[in-house]
RNA sequence: AGCGGCGUAGCUCAGUCGGUAAGAGCGCUCGACUCAUAAUCGAGAGGUCGCCAGUUCGAUUCUGGCCGCCGCUACCA
């Protein structure tokens, strides 16, 4: 039995949820559930980001305090996600308690062992903003933002010592192959770590929100150790030494791109800094795109999950999203690829196959399932499916798995079609026939659980079984010929109904 | 500019650690079927695997150059 310790980062509450959160949750959703299905300790753990200076105006544009307005915008996360059937164990927030602890102990760690000194930070400063800029960011030396000139201000700040991580980095990557992937990301964070590594300023002291220094009550942590950290807030660090060090070595990040440099580079330079072993996992995707443009920072395509989730259905989005955007490189997102995806998949992949199925079986026999044939040729086509579609998810590739299942699909049409048990006489045949569908939907509706977990539930029942496919356990529940005789099938309204375009 | 990545059928994407591997799905054309959600099944059209050169018995797969697109370049999560 293996153990698998699943994040997503953690989304910050100046913005509402959409569909670049989403993707990155459906997919740990997804890999938790496969693991799950194999009866392995799972820990799907996502959660909001809530300290730093964006939240803190946030709340002052809309007239509530820092926390108020993390709590209403960490709502409307958990709520988005229990929409998407997200199946987490521990939605965590910085503003916890249990996180300023993680935190501060952490730091502290690091201070100690002598990687965090103090020294002054200079920067041009936007006084409207209250913020330092990098000179590159400038527009003619002035704020992006307001178009003021800044201002060349300093404050003494807390620096860690990142440059003296370089070799233990670069050692780690040598070490361990598959510390991030795929591999054209591992080739990214490697350039980043031999591109050099400066000290960072990790403190502030001209902001109030967020948590403080345990050693100088004047600063607080910089928002991104701050949030980096909550990973391990929420495997026990700092509070719960044991569950900790069950957790912490099955950890596995999931990350967009653009936040590589944090995840892949600083944080593990801060868990050597304190002593903490080993490594995480790194799987890093790509951008979901609307016409070329970056769906997290365009404002205007912003999609919010639920009203794609009103229009395709929970599980189409999430087999949409899941099918269609391979996991690793950008990809192109659109209404009428989900629509497109929804319709030939489920509509008139899965969903007929579990009408036609079950309508056969309605009028024959009183309604009831037959067993399946041992010698079956779709026997081979099960265990082949089941052997590519693990592949793939080992791989973290669910686009290609659901691909792998989609062919039990599309294999168990075309020996309805070969056999025509529509024109077949009640009698041994027949009962063959029907038996091996119902055994190919069984498995399908295993297989496909991680991505469409209520619609499996549906097929589940509907063909006659106890439970829910959550409950079974791979791979042995791939194996063919379990499907029992002698179960009720029902007949029900179409399981995915088409949906139209415009 | 430096560093990094991407470029495979109309579309979305797999794949090749160099050799019968040029693939899938969707879309399209023709045909079959009618149990089923105008669904299903079969056949077919469609690509010099971005361009050029090199290494090799052989490259889409390796190396170099070029073209096109994109990301990062540090305190904006």
């Amino acid at each position: 039995m293996g153990r698998y310790f699943y994040t997503t980062p953690i989304y910050y509450v100046n913005d509402v949820p959409h569909m670049g959160h989403a993707y990155t949750t459906l997919n740990g959703d997804a890999l938790a559930r496969w693991r799950r299905l194999h009866g392995d300790e799972v820990f799907y753990l996502t959660g909001t980001d809530e300290h730093g200076l964006k939240v803190q105006r946030a709340a002052e544009q809309n007239g509530l305090s820092p926390q108020e307005q993390a709590d209403r915008t960490s709502k409307r996360f958990r709520e988005a996600w229990d929409l998407l059937d997200i199946a987490y164990d521990d939605f965590i927030r910085t503003t916890e308690p249990r996180h300023h602890t993680a935190v501060q102990t952490l730091l502290e760690r690091c201070y100690e062992n002598g990687y965090v000194y103090k020294d002054t930070y200079q920067g041009a400063y936007c006084v409207s903003c209250e913020a330092y800029y990098a000179e590159a960011d400038l527009i003619d030396g002035n704020c992006p933002i307001h178009g003021f000139p800044v201002e060349q201000m300093s404050e003494d700040n807390y620096f860690f010592r990142l440059s003296a991580f370089r070799d233990r980095l670069l050692e780690w990557f040598e070490d361990v192959p598959d510390n991030i992937t795929p591999e054209r990301y591992r080739n990214e964070a490697r350039a980043l770590v031999r591109g050099g590594l400066e000290d960072l300023s990790i403190t502030r002291t001209s902001l109030q929100w967020g948590i403080p220094v345990p050693w100088d009550s004047k600063h607080v942590f910089y928002v991104w150790y701050d949030a980096l950290t909550n990973y391990a807030t929420a495997a026990g660090y700092g509070t719960d030494e044991d569950r900790f060090a069950t957790w912490w070595p099955a950890v596995r990040h999931l990350l967009g791109k653009d936040i590589i440099r944090f995840h892949c580079v600083y944080w593990p330079a801060m868990l050597m800094a304190a002593g903490v072993e080993p490594m995480p996992r790194f799987h890093v995707h790509g951008w979901l795109l609307v016409s070329g443009a970056k769906m997290a920072k365009t404002s205007v395509v912003q999609i919010a999950p639920r009203d794609l989730a009103d229009s395709i259905g929970v599980d189409g989005l999430r087999y949409s999203v899941l099918r269609d955007n391979p996991f690793g490189p950008d990809s192109d997102f659109s209404y009428e690829a989900l629509v497109q995806r929804c319709n030939s998949d489920l509509a008139n992949g899965l969903g007929n196959l579990l009408q036609r199925v079950t309508t056969i079986v309605a009028r024959s026999d009183g309604s009831v399932g037959t067993a399946p044939d041992p010698g079956s040729p779709l026997a081979a086509t099960a265990a082949s499916a089941y052997e590519a579609t693990a592949a793939a998810w080992a791989r973290v590739q669910p686009s290609v798995a659901l691909e792998e299942t989609w062919r039990l699909v599309r294999e168990t049409n075309e020996y309805l079609q070969d056999r025509q048990p529509w024109k077949l006489e009640a009698g041994a045949e027949l009962d063959t026939v029907l038996g091996d569908a119902l055994e190919a939907l069984r498995i399908v509706a295993v297989l496909a659980h991680p991505a469409i977990p209520r619609s499996c539930a549906e097929v589940w029942r509907r063909i006659g079984l106890d439970g829910d496919p959550a409950q079974a356990r791979l791979p042995e529940a791939a194996r063919w010929g379990q499907y029992p005789a002698g179960r009720t099938v029902t007949l029900g309204d179409p399981l995915f109904p088409r949906v139209a375009v415009d």
